[in-house]
DNA sequence: ATGAAAGCGCTAACAA
DNA sequence: TTGTTAGCGCTTTCAT
């Protein structure tokens, strides 16, 4: 066995299979077009030489990749997990592939990230979140390059986003929370400032507040990093305070779990000493003692509709805007009535 | 401003930068080899046309996509997510992307899952754990696709296997459980025959138990799905024996931490009348009630070296085998005296 | 339905 | 140090 043989291509198989090369290229992209006869040659060929094509060949004839990029803003929280895990399903079903990548957070990176995105070649591209540089979106249009945005409709006008709207799932969790009871509510999250999602929240939580005449003192807008140890510092600095609230609201099911941990170190009850809420819905949630409080987003419906989506934008279908997704409020143990 | 105008190639910035093609390349890929006052000029014009390399054509032309292709049998645990997460970042540090794929655990799709990863072109390859069949193995030979191995050391004399011995970890945690009195064990984990993982974790608890004269009876090796449903299935199933055992080890804290919820949901305290052991290290188990006693694994870790060892290969350093890294046995309040 | 041939955008000899 | 040029492996007209 010659140690020295090459890669096939498809010149070898089109040789082997004795047709011309582009009859090859034509009954591996279009078999239709070709005679049986010639498929089962050129299947054939394939299968004795071991042939896979070379994707960077292709995409450079025929200007497609047949990949779609993706940016998260983390792969560390598990409802992110979700949404990419039923994207990936989506498009490879579909002949596709996700390239995946993340700025942690970092969202200055995020023109970079996408740069290297765009350079290393993509047809398409799913961001999450409304909320984007005008460089990133002047680099799409620039590009000409398909895009979908996925888990917040709200401050959008975009007719391709794939979410829900988080002013109107805080806004109804909010309202759960005062019917409870609660006058004194905290709000743990995300800098609001370029998240859209942080922000909504925020401001869903205050509208339902502010419906009943309630507000949130000023310190107790607390901000913390988006994950298990961040809610316990956020918990942490807000039991820390002459003034405590009744409940505090976090931004993620992360933060909320970790401020339930921080609650239990230090030697508190929830939610007798003090009510928890959070926002995604991820499993961890409930099988917390005590089960988490929260509202559900469908993060692998966004998933496979995303990707979808895209496909449809591909292929130049048309598809209506987008109209927000059902969250679900999912009352559990952490949330109860404040002390007194 | 024409609406027409496509993407600036390299041709467009040479032009723009009055030099030739060839030295545009270099000034972007090598610009060492080019005078300053050259490199200036392409910088100048790559600036001024946002031109973006097109990766297709660099990796046609150079045979190297920088592109390593990593296959998971899952993305829905967070090990691996802390692993893909620091592999990442290794990598792009040094210019190369990671197009990550995952089989979710239908093993016999995997080399399908390989074949479509090489498809869209890789330079090395990056997998979990030794057992993978024979085609596999087969076809990166055939390809000269350098690879490394992670997760375990075991069953493998592959020099480029970054991971714990599974057996020893296993073997450790065994003796604190036999330690703390349990004569009654019963084992939660995956299916062993194509699996080196699930195999060394539960030889060396049979190992551990062996050596005080004991073993687990048939009826208490269980499989279940490596997910928090799957422990709870497990769970139920081993709780509904008319024997029951004093103390369960899951293949994964993903089980175990289902198994602990489950016990609670049947009424039951942990560890007063069940301990429940796992395997992982995730932060979750830290955070359950009670807290889960398991063996940590350097996740984190692995994946910077395996990412290092891969660039390493590619760069045709000479490196030595790998060693097995050290696990850590965590001993929490899951895991107590056996009752009575 | 098939074959021939012209690129796709870039890198890497090779010459100068 | 720079310019010139021949491909890399494939798709896709255009003829036939």
């Amino acid at each position: 066995m010659s140690e020295t043989k090459r890669r096939p291509t498809l010149a070898d198989v089109a040789r082997l299979a004795g047709v011309s090369l582009g009859s090859a290229s034509r009954a591996l992209s279009v078999p239709t077009q070709v005679k049986p006869a010639t498929l089962e040659k050129v299947q054939r060929a394939v299968a004795q030489l071991g042939y896979i094509r070379d994707g960077s060949a292709r995409a450079l004839a025929s200007r497609r990749t047949r990949t779609i990029g993706a940016i998260y803003p983390t792969l560390n929280n598990p409802i992110f997990a979700h949404s990419t895990h039923s994207m990936q399903q989506t498009l490879w079903g579909q002949g596709y592939q996700l390239l995946i990548a993340s700025h942690e957070y970092h969202i200055d990176d995020e023109l970079a990230v996408i740069q290297a995105t765009l350079e290393r070649g993509i047809d398409g591209l799913i961001m999450v979140g409304t909320d984007h540089s005008e460089e990133v979106f002047a680099l799409l249009h620039r590009w000409r390059l398909p895009y979908v945005l996925t888990w917040s409709t709200d401050d959008s006008n975009y007719p391709h986003c794939v979410g829900i709207s988080n002013f109107q799932a805080a806004f109804d969790i909010g309202r759960e929370i005062v019917a409870k009871g609660h006058r004194h509510v905290a709000i743990c999250g995300g800098d609001p400032s370029r998240n859209e999602r942080a922000r909504g929240r925020r401001n869903g939580i205050l509208a339902a507040l502010a419906e009943n005449g309630l507000s949130v003192r000023p310190e107790w807008f607390v901000e913390a990093p988006f994950s298990y140890q961040g809610g316990r510092e956020g918990f942490r600095r807000l039991w820390e305070m002459p003034e405590r609230p009744t409940a505090i609201v976090f931004g993620t099911d992360l933060q909320a779990i970790g401020g339930i941990y921080e609650a239990r170190q230090l030697g508190l009850r929830v939610p007798r000493d003090v009510s928890i809420i959070g926002f995604d819905g991820i499993e961890e949630g409930e099988l917390m003692q005590p089960s988490l409080a929260t509202v559900g987003i469908p993060a692998h419906e966004i998933g496979r509709l995303a990707a979808q989506r895209m496909l449809s934008l591909l292929e130049g279908v048309e598809v209506p805007a987008c109209t927000p997704m059902e969250h679900t409020i999912l009352l559990r143990e952490s949330l109860g009535k404040p002390k007194r």
